[in-house]
DNA sequence: AGTATTGTTCAATTTTTATTGAACAAATAG
DNA sequence: CTATTTGTTCAATAAAAATTGAACAATACT
């Protein structure tokens, strides 16, 4: 509001833009939201820890997303509230480390997806007990099998994962 | 158009249900659309290889989707046609084997967005040299040195990944 | 006490993405 | 050659997901 005749400076200079444009591109291909991106890519790139309402000023997004966008990277430990215990408003930093950035998405959008899929795949051998042609219920069994083959798989894939990220 | 009296003769079974929502469900996670996960899960549960109408019969989805659908699922190497060269339409049949299943989608879905994140980083890296203040040009070199460092994490755990999958 | 500030929630809206279906091309059958 | 069958393409539509913004709660300031 008090900027006189020259542009907002709260403005994104390019590098900036660029910066948050990777960040976007990044969060899309693991399936997150682009405020997401737009949130955690001006934090990378900031000096400075910011306030949810730097975000909004700088980034033209609502107060709403902010909000939702902040909550969901703190879940994924991407970010982190930053010292100042006695300010009155609370500013985010990020977290660069790979290692936590990984495990953050791992544990949060990998393994619950995981452990259902465990859950669904016991329930569907229950249903192909009840199958009466045998030859059909072997063909079923042997499927079901090979899920259970790819469950365990990725059970041991994540811890090597997470070790591989983290150094 | 054939069925008198009763139901559908083509309605998935509860079973082929169960399969078919399993892998809507597992697709959703990889950020594909649920078309894809309705046809191959029909694939996987089926004794036979399928045709195109097949599946738009079965799923009653449209010839648009299951057109689509395939050729997606080829590109992943996730479904093959069925060897009998000579018949007038093509039978597709699943790929079951892990290995392949993360091999595709790694190659069509994970290296060209590493690559292309590679180049923006060089890009970035360009932008910063012109960037006057040497105290924010050298925090800036230190963060696009991070990203450089997180995508050679990557490209080194892909192989890894592949490898651990593939058994 | 009242008033400002900071942040959350969630129904309404917008934006993005997937799906449909009609038009089309190619290939085979009659 | 004409019909039919098989499959693709893509503009229009529907469905899903993200974003907004107004209402609200909580806390701090005067």
């Amino acid at each position: 509001m008090e900027d006189l005749l020259n542009g907002d400076p709260y403005e994104l200079d390019p590098l900036e833009q660029q910066v948050v444009a990777f960040f976007v591109d990044g969060v899309r291909v693991l399936g997150l939201p682009r405020s997401i991106g737009e949130i955690y890519g001006l934090l990378f790139i900031s000096q400075t820890a910011l306030s949810l309402d730097d975000l909004v000023r700088r980034l033209h997004i609502s107060k709403g997303s902010a909000s939702q966008g902040l909550r969901m990277l703190k879940s994924l430990g991407a970010v982190r509230e930053a010292g100042d215990e006695n300010e009155r408003r609370t500013y985010y930093e990020p977290a660069i480390e790979l290692k936590r950035l990984a495990g953050g998405f791992i544990r949060e959008q990998i393994r619950p997806h995981l452990e259902s899929g465990k859950t669904k795949i016991t329930r569907l051998a229950e249903t192909t007990r009840d199958i009466d042609d045998p030859e059909r219920r072997k063909f079923l069994n042997e499927r079901v099998e090979r899920l259970e083959t790819w469950m365990r798989s990725g059970g041991r894939v994540l811890p090597v994962l997470q070790k591989l990220l983290g150094q």
